[in-house]
DNA sequence: GTTAGCACTCTTTAGTATCGAGTGCTAACT
DNA sequence: AGTTAGCACTCGATACTAAAGAGTGCTAAC
């Protein structure tokens, strides 16, 4: 769809006010704050015109212009300038992400949560996940007599522990075996080899040590069961409450987000390749009844040069896109950064 | 303030069917309802003389009666009565309560979704703290050749870990030094000791190992301050969209209880001393203007015998006390249970 | 291709009438 | 003294109407 210079130019104004004010804007107030040449009766023209193809819509005849989902697609596709985040802006960024660094959840909530305070936006964001990851290291740290932490280290830099209490006083002979049992079954295998029923087996096969060594084994079973599931975390769905077409629905759409598995299986199905952008789903270009009233970007982040986990915003239709893809760029560029960090070698 | 039989009979039932429906109840369905013997002109003189006492207000002159916050006061202190969570009930809680064990997090955020679900509420917890609490245990788990982790215990059975980056490779030698520094310096004081001039003072006492030291030392004063810090948990904020009375101004609630200083100062302000019930704050008895239109109730868990932190309910005046409170008390019993369990010997 | 002019549409706001739930009061009853 | 029937009164909710205003679409002229 080709449109005529003046159009254009047109059309990413009505975007722009639309998406500042939330009201419909008409052809006398378009002519004043663009200072254009020509008359309102001349815009009014161009405006029916833009209508016609789709890309504008009316909510009641005497009321002024709203871009359709089709012309924030096209505002989004070919007339939106990028602002380029400040030299500033980025230092900030990494300020208030740095005390964060080191672990996967605090530095996925700094960055849902700047993010959400940027864009008023609703903020997503998964843990990374890693179908090839394998167990690259194993730690028991004895906390007490009978309490020990395990630590598991996956190759996709993925750390997790886990606290668990066992029946008897925890011996060095006991540590050696585990260690023993991990190098010889785990180290260098998929987390999801560490299955409980793998478990049970090894316990049966331990004999009388089996009693000892069950409570370590199962917590082992669970950090390896952590390390592979992509947990959702959320920020500033409260934002959402301050925009009108949320005023009676926000309900629905925050109880949406919270119960998040359907965001999981959008997120699943985009991988980055080809496009360079993040995606934008605008309205009904979502799959899930819940979405179709507002618009969702969102940006996989790359720990180690591979697609790992997803950053996204959920807003209105109206969003800022302008102002949403470069902060997400940025934050999903900076994240997989920080997260690469524990994978060394 | 002594009420006849009648009396009381009739504000509980002016209350309990306010907080069912939220709508203002009327002389004539409440007789109804009642089954009572006597007619709704009797009890509407009743009702007058409730209204006159301030136990009761009317919306406006030709509305039912709504309960005042002293109305809400009286029936909390006297009047109402209170469920016994059911053994299934306690299971349940139980069981959705188990995974989590081992991480105060995990447990908190567990506890605060239960609760929130069970009561239609905002659920707020803090994490424990204690300032008498000493440093019990650190260790230094390697995880990399250049990335540890540093875990540390206190008496009150924090337990933090941090991940950290050095410089150098880590040796077995630098272990050493770093087990030496920490036994020397930290074992058995307070977690407040670990400040980062205190970090900095050893450092230079390093000579030229400080160089590989330092990035250790620094973390470990940061695993210090997290076991210090409370932080504050929140779930269910989304259960206040559905309530009338905050159709306007969710908004505003949700963003104080997101900003939660103000949460925490409250909290710091009670203990459980003498009183055996939650706390239970109705209206205008909230210090903060944001917290006046609604209640809170909030109780104290216990670890190991020293009350430790806070699981908090938030919602409107007409919160259902007789459920929220019992559900409540069993929750922090049960959470103080559960985070007992890391703190042994 | 552009523009002034104007009739037309449709929301918003205000004003008015009606309805009904619920009260408060009085007077009578037990 | 406590209870009750009866009734006037209040005030929100609902519906309807009228007027105002923003903005359009169209026509005819430039």
């Amino acid at each position: 769809m080709e449109l005529s210079e003046r159009k254009k130019k047109l059309l990413a104004a009505i975007v722009e006010r639309y998406i500042a004010t939330g009201e419909p804007v008409g052809s006398k107030s378009l002519v004043e704050s663009l200072g254009m040449s020509v008359s309102s009766a001349t815009v009014r023209n161009e405006m029916a015109e833009l209508s016609a193809l789709g890309l504008l819509e009316q909510p009641h005849t005497s009321a002024g212009r709203i871009p359709s989902e089709l012309g924030y697609r096209y505002y989004v596709d070919h007339l939106m300038g990028q602002y380029e985040l400040s030299p500033n802006e980025k230092r900030l960024i990494e300020a208030k992400l740095a005390p964060a660094s080191g672990d996967v959840q605090k530095v996925l909530e700094s960055a849902g949560n700047i993010l959400s305070e940027m864009t008023r936006c609703a903020a997503v964001s998964t843990t990374p996940a890693d179908d090839a990851a394998v167990v690259r290291r194993v730690e028991l740290v004895p906390i007490g007599t009978r309490t020990a932490m395990i630590v598991m280290l996956t190759s996709s830099g993925i750390l997790k522990s886990r606290v668990c209490k066992t029946f008897g006083e925890i011996t060095v002979d006991m540590a050696e075996s585990f260690y023993n049992i991990v190098n010889a079954n785990f180290i260098g295998k998929p987390a999801a080899a560490m299955h409980i029923a793998k478990i049970q087996t090894l316990a049966v096969s331990l004999g009388e040590k089996s009693l000892d060594m069950t409570p370590l084994l199962v917590a082992l079973a669970d950090v390896a069961a952590m390390t592979e599931r992509t947990e959702l975390l959320l920020e500033g769905q409260s934002n959402l409450l301050g925009y009108k077409e949320y005023a009676e629905n926000a309900y629905e759409l925050i109880e949406f987000l919270r119960h998040g598995e359907m965001l999981g299986q959008i997120f699943s199905g985009y991988t980055n390749s080809g496009k360079s952008a993040p995606q934008v789903l605008i309205g009904q270009e979502n799959r899930f009844r819940e979405l179709q009233n507002s618009s969702m970007v969102f940006d996989n982040y790359e720990i180690a040069g591979h697609e790992s986990g997803t950053l996204g915003l959920i807003g209105p239709t109206r969003m800022d896109y302008a102002r949403l893809i470069p902060s997400l760029r940025y934050l999903t560029e900076i994240v997989g950064k920080m997260l690469s960090d524990t994978v060394e070698e």
